[in-house]
DNA sequence: AACTTCATGTAACGAGTTACATGATTAT
DNA sequence: ATAATCATGTAACTCGTTACATGAAGTT
């Protein structure tokens, strides 16, 4: 999904500036599942007024640089509704957290341990996040906060429930052939 | 992540061709919350030859390319470790089924339910792969596995119970003003 | 007949991130 | 004092995907 669908769903609950709207991938309504960054969405929202899907008000300030305000266009309303209608791309859960923790037996115990425990409480500071955030104005928005907060405490139960199992998993040794194919092993901790 | 880390990963259960590195990208072991292309997979083996973190044996074929089997080095593992060692990055979830949810009052109600069903299908097909694989060799593979299965099932709980709830969400018209400040309105079926 | 599996590899292209550039104001 | 917030923008860079090229054997 391009940036610029990404802006235009964000201008779709209110006109908002490009620093506004990447606070809606932080703390906002997207956070937990989207991301952008300046970077993309400065250039976005500058193709969109040149497509006219949006428009742009400018707030002269003093002292910084003056705000852009955007807002949706009928044009850009309409672009964005058949968007939606496109079949969505497939989701992506990218885990490191999960391949570092498939190598649990070749890891010190606590590491393994340190990496459940930060994972334990980014999970809660999410939780968190989205108990402080903004009651829904939306039943969408209703349903994608429940959603995660649904996924997180779930998350959190299961690494809860086998911590202790996963920590004191056998520190296998590394066990493998050199070059001539005899055996060679090393410990986790070497 | 890098895909050379990645591979080295996957090096790490057993030696293995880039093609069968790539299905357990698809299927196996990582599939779930990795992915990675043979556009990426064999540039990566190529560069982990020349550093000498894997070393390769080629096995002869006859009407198909020889099959080049890839095995960690010595110097492969300590890096491996090495990486593993390294603070893993956050991760990340990213969900286009979640950003069209957000605006399902402005979408006709058909299509919410078409896109949940799929969703559905999806976890549930997802769930069947897990339980098809191989029973996992090391704990490390159980534990992600068995996270795994818990999310799956906790999504698709999630998305049973509230589906009714979010299909039955009345449907808004899209109401914005136009260029002279005007009220003007679309229905989702327009 | 047509499609999938096995098997390796390259090149162009896409898309976003990181880092940089700038700088006043407000909170700690 | 120091850091964070507000505010916009560009350019270089990373890095991975998609599509292409090749082709035999087995499956439906």
């Amino acid at each position: 999904m391009h940036v610029t669908t990404l802006c235009l769903g964000a201008l779709a609950f209110d006109e908002a500036t490009g620093y506004e709207i990447k606070k809606m991938f932080e703390d906002g309504p997207f956070g937990h599942f989207l991301e952008a960054s300046y970077g993309s969405i400065y250039p976005a929202l500058t193709k969109l007024t040149e497509e006219g899907l949006v428009q742009c008000r400018v707030e002269t300030q003093s002292g910084r640089p003056d705000k852009k305000i955007y807002a949706l266009t009928e044009k850009g309303w309409l672009e964005f509704r058949s968007r939606l209608q496109e079949p969505p791309a497939a989701d992506r859960y990218r885990s490191e957290f999960l391949f570092v923790l498939t190598f649990a037996h070749l890891l010190p115990r606590d590491q393994v341990a340190g990496l459940v425990d930060e994972k334990l409480g980014e999970l809660e500071a999410a939780l968190n996040l989205i108990d402080c955030s903004d009651e829904p104005d939306s039943p969408g928005k209703r349903f994608v906060r429940d959603y995660g907060r649904h996924m997180y405490q779930s998350s959190i139960a299961f690494l809860e429930e086998n911590r202790h199992w996963l920590e004191n998993v056998d520190s296998h040794e590394l066990s493998f052939p050199d070059q001539h194919g005899a055996e060679r092993t090393l410990s986790p901790n070497d």
